[in-house]
DNA sequence: TGCTAATCGAGACGGTACGTCTCGTCTTAGG
DNA sequence: CCTAAGACGAGACGTACCGTCTCGATTAGCA
């Protein structure tokens, strides 16, 4: 993970050459233009490097593992969603889940939602790559923690309000949705979440989902 | 001088050698056994092959990926799931529930959870595997059926229930917890089933979630 | 090689089905298609088999080796060439020598000088083959010996003359001009058969050769 | 972002690791290891490899076929092959048939004819391994141009005598021996150069050969 | 006419080599 | 010291062929 990794603009004490930071930025272009050329699963070390004319010796220097570029571009993506506008809940709810939905879709020019599900799979026997992802969840919900937060002092859900319970529940099933394929276009987000604030809130069986 | 020889485009009868039933039970016991030792990420269709005593070709003639060889295995596994028992519809999900977190732990020997993880990450670019982890969970949802519709006949749930939706809810939540790897213990499901419930019924924030 | 296979007319004790001769035909019909259209070392059983629409195992009852099948053509061949003339025995040995040549460059409708260059080389490591080819030789000459025998009859060769070394001698030039891919031309066949003479002549009583 | 990187498409100045000597060295050992145990057809590409302990891309980097590792052995074979000492005709032919016969059975602890035998047969079909034998022919050739000139020379052979007809009748006679699995042992060797020498007097000056 | 072998086609099987590819490491030379 | 290039040992990829083995269907002499 980029966290690991030496800062690029840091005191250095050693002698020699610095990082090339036009060297990482070509890795991560090459890897997200292969990932939409080839696909996630035939992407290489060996083709990330050809395409970035980089050494591969470089490329493994810095990312051990095709699913940590992966992380740095995922991490790179996340700071270009802004915070909640806070007005009501389900207008921030909504604000929220079009940005991270449309992130997923790869609105931003990069299917994050691929790169997720890549990342979850292959994190089951990685336990670094597990921790970073695990990093990411927090980060996101730090932002649905102001969301939420802000709806109960506005009085739209009671006071003793389980903030982590109420994240995943809010989360679980656009998650649920990637997983198997069926992302809601954005049109659709809306429906997505009233169906999950019905739950939120005192939820009922009134509204159809969008069926498998 | 070929003209000379009987019926060369007739319909033909004979057939051939047929499909060796122990050597598909092989490969699947050689791949269970190599997941418990390697992990999914490292199990190779050589290793498979040869830990069967099978040829590579037999291997692929049979399964062209080894998230096939994986679907095999769930499917598998998938039939020992018995029927609900017809009780209320909190002690039917608890069961069910309670079968299917103990099928993806592996308490039947094999870690389904984990090979169901990969398989999702694996259909994002296959789209027949896809197609057969859809069939998968229609087939789950069969008995998730039976179940809610039972709990509507007994008046548990109100008559206009919508049972597409209702089969959603109930099951993103565990498929959260199983890709975010925190599948619940044993005596945690009847607490998830209740969370569940809360919001399926009409659902309040009652219950604090197993949190992250 | 044909001679070790079962005699198909020879009289039978137990029933049952008899080789199919069409069968035989069609497989002999399929290497010569195969040689002409993918050369000899890209000739496989299976496709031989496949081609003649037979099955393996029956190619294999009857040719061990795809040499054999070779060998089973080149005696095909062979028999086609007539004999001597009579004639001198510089006109003689044209004759013979333009037989033998045309048969090798494929004027039959057969490349056999291609198939005795591959078979004298797996010959070195397969004896079976070895005495196969060796007994082709001493067919092929057989009909030098009349000839020359003859060219000692009429005075043409010294009466102690040594026929082995004569044999030897004779095919030694083309051989090698077969082996080196140099084999003449129809009309440059007369200058072959002069040089050969000059020094058949020359030496013709002189010693024995290593022989056979 | 590449775009800003220097010199991308400038001829490049930096060069990589060098061929290993060490290995080229331990392939050429392991294959004449094996022409010695399993013989030249049982050879695989894999089991060099393997016994060389180099990895199969490198083998196939520097040899596309067995038969090209078969000739750089030939290749590596020949240069121990000293010049002739000038003597008689009789006697330079014989030192030097003997030598190359040598060779040929494995004299200097390789069986070189056993590999050319197989190299012709394969040149075939392979018009870069058939050049590379032609060249071979013409190196051998140049030592006995020396041998056959020194003679013409000595008024051994006319002046007019066709250098490439007699290096052709010289060598067509031992190289058919080679073929036909009679090569001569040392004390028959001065029986064959007499033997050829009867032909290459008589027929010496008369006609060109088809060249090489 | 029915029985009994032998042979046939087709093709699945356990193996293994093919030639290519990627892995991650190491070497080389330039900056 | 970092870099691009690229050779290296290792080994998996998916294909093809090896030679053996069932499978039924077919064929022909013997009963």
């Amino acid at each position: 993970m980029s966290e690991t990794r030496p800062q690029l603009s840091e005191a250095r004490s050693s002698v020699g050459a610095r990082r090339s930071e036009a060297t990482e930025a070509a890795v991560l272009e090459a890897f997200a233009a292969l990932l939409a050329e080839v696909g996630y699963p035939a992407i290489t070390m060996e083709a990330v490097a050809r395409r970035a004319r980089a050494g591969k010796a470089t490329v493994y220097r810095w990312w051990p593992t095709k699913a940590h570029i992966a992380l740095s571009l995922i991490s790179k993506a996340k700071i270009e969603i802004p915070a909640p506008r806070g007005l009501s809940l389900r207008e921030d709810l909504i604000d929220y889940m079009t940005r991270v939905v449309g992130l997923w879709r790869g609105d931003a020019g990069l299917p994050v939602g691929l790169l997720v599900r890549h990342c979850y799979a292959e994190a089951w026997s990685d336990p670094e790559l597990a921790a970073a992802l695990q990093a990411e969840r927090r980060e996101r919900w730090t932002m649905l923690n102001a969301i939420i937060e802000a709806a109960v002092g506005r009085g739209e859900l009671p006071p003793g309000t389980d903030l982590a319970r109420a994240k995943d529940f809010v989360m679980s099933w656009p998650f649920y949705l990637l997983m198997t394929d069926r992302l809601p276009a954005p049109d659709e987000i809306a429906r997505m979440v009233d169906d999950t604030l019905d739950g939120l809130r005192a939820g009922s069986s009134r509204r159809p989902s969008p069926g498998i």
